[in-house]
DNA sequence: AGTAAATTACCGACCAGTCAGTTAGTGACT
DNA sequence: AGTCACTAACTGACTGGTCGGTAATTTACT
């Protein structure tokens, strides 16, 4: 269907299979930016280089745009972790520390890492979005680190703790970041950010150093 | 100033010394329930007991009030938590637990747990309130929990580790406990909390053990 | 009576969502 | 190869409602 190459220059060109993915990836540069409210879909419309007739051509509503931002956005990744879980033959401790620099190489660290301050910021606005991020992203992706530590506990690797306050607080200081980055960081006001992947690995040490089977 | 006691009972009333902290006080629970964007004048003075033309007499604009809810709301907070550091007398890693618990019992448990979830969502729309706030409360917060650590490890109680990297492992959980608490959790979307006291309890406990000199 | 506090009614900017009209592409029939 | 009819993609001016902010007016208190 491709209109490639031979013309790429009138304005309104038709490229209806290209749209919906252009007018989510615009949109989650500027929800990402400002905030959902704050963000116009005359704006969306513009960096996606259409008007904005056309985004309602393809999603019904603000909010049905917000949705399939955090759909595009997410799901990929989550399922990406899983593969990695699938896939690892190591240590708990090992397969952690790759799961969490995997997590900032794909998804804290890129323009994606804006997502969970969306959903924080959003969550109470549109309980639905909020419902299908929390099945979806948040606890499959829990589900991922909580059955690594309990593999560490079981095969004695680690001690044995209270499992869900443990991702808690492993992944605490991930999220923090990740939030940190697109909110102080990013407006510029005067803050040095800690360099990322010492802050991870140093936050991973510390955590499996608290693990370790004490003695 | 009080006109107390002898006449409750006459709307329109004159009280121009209490009107500022009612109208900050209804902002600030509106904000944190519905963010900052979303809240209505009109439902802020409502809630106060006045009409939104006395808002203006005592706040310039909602951006005037915003920095108002901020101030008032935390510095007390940051205020207190110095004086318990001031008058500790004991282990580092005491102090910190110390730090941890109060921390929630006069912040994170309470409705001031909302203002880190205003601030990540505000903080690029609001670069002056950002500014104020990173000044006045986290690197103050900061600064608390990293002399602590700083303590411990120049006693020898603690191995030596990154001190502003360990700071953010230990405070990452804390504050994303507030920001669940007033997103995922407050949308009422079918989680299941898990119980605070227990939470904080089992990550200081993780995160001493990770700091505790090793062998 | 005088003044400070509070209210009400109003304005204007803004923006999600709509719709009547325009244009790019397709293919049918010369 | 040309052109014409048709449709689906696209546009942008418009609307209706909302809400931050203001000003004229009323009320409480000394």
């Amino acid at each position: 269907m491709q209109t490639t190459a031979t013309r790429t220059e009138s304005r309104r060109e038709r490229r209806p299979e290209d749209r919906p993915q252009e007018l989510v990836a615009a949109a989650l540069d500027l929800f990402v930016e400002k905030g959902f409210a704050a963000t116009r879909l005359d704006d969306v419309a513009a960096r996606a280089g259409v008007s904005k007739g056309t985004l309602y051509l393809y999603f019904d509503s603000k909010e049905a745009l917000f949705k399939a931002v955090i759909e595009s956005a997410v799901i990929p990744a989550v399922a990406q972790g899983e593969q990695v879980v699938r896939d690892f033959q190591g240590s708990s401790a090992d397969l952690l520390r790759q799961l969490v620099h995997g997590w900032w190489r794909l998804f804290g660290g890129t323009k994606l890492g804006g997502i969970p301050k969306l959903m924080v910021s959003e969550a109470r606005n549109f309980p639905g979005v909020a419902q299908f991020y929390h099945e979806q992203v948040i606890q499959r992706g829990v589900r991922l680190f909580a059955g690594t530590v309990q593999r560490g506990i079981d095969s004695g690797e680690f001690r044995p703790v209270d499992v869900e306050c443990a991702v808690g607080a492993l992944l605490g200081p991930l999220m923090m970041k990740a939030l940190w980055r697109h909110s102080f960081v990013a407006c510029g006001c005067g803050i040095s950010e800690i360099e990322p992947e010492h802050f991870l690995e140093t936050t991973v040490d510390l955590f499996l150093n608290g693990l370790r089977a004490s003695r």
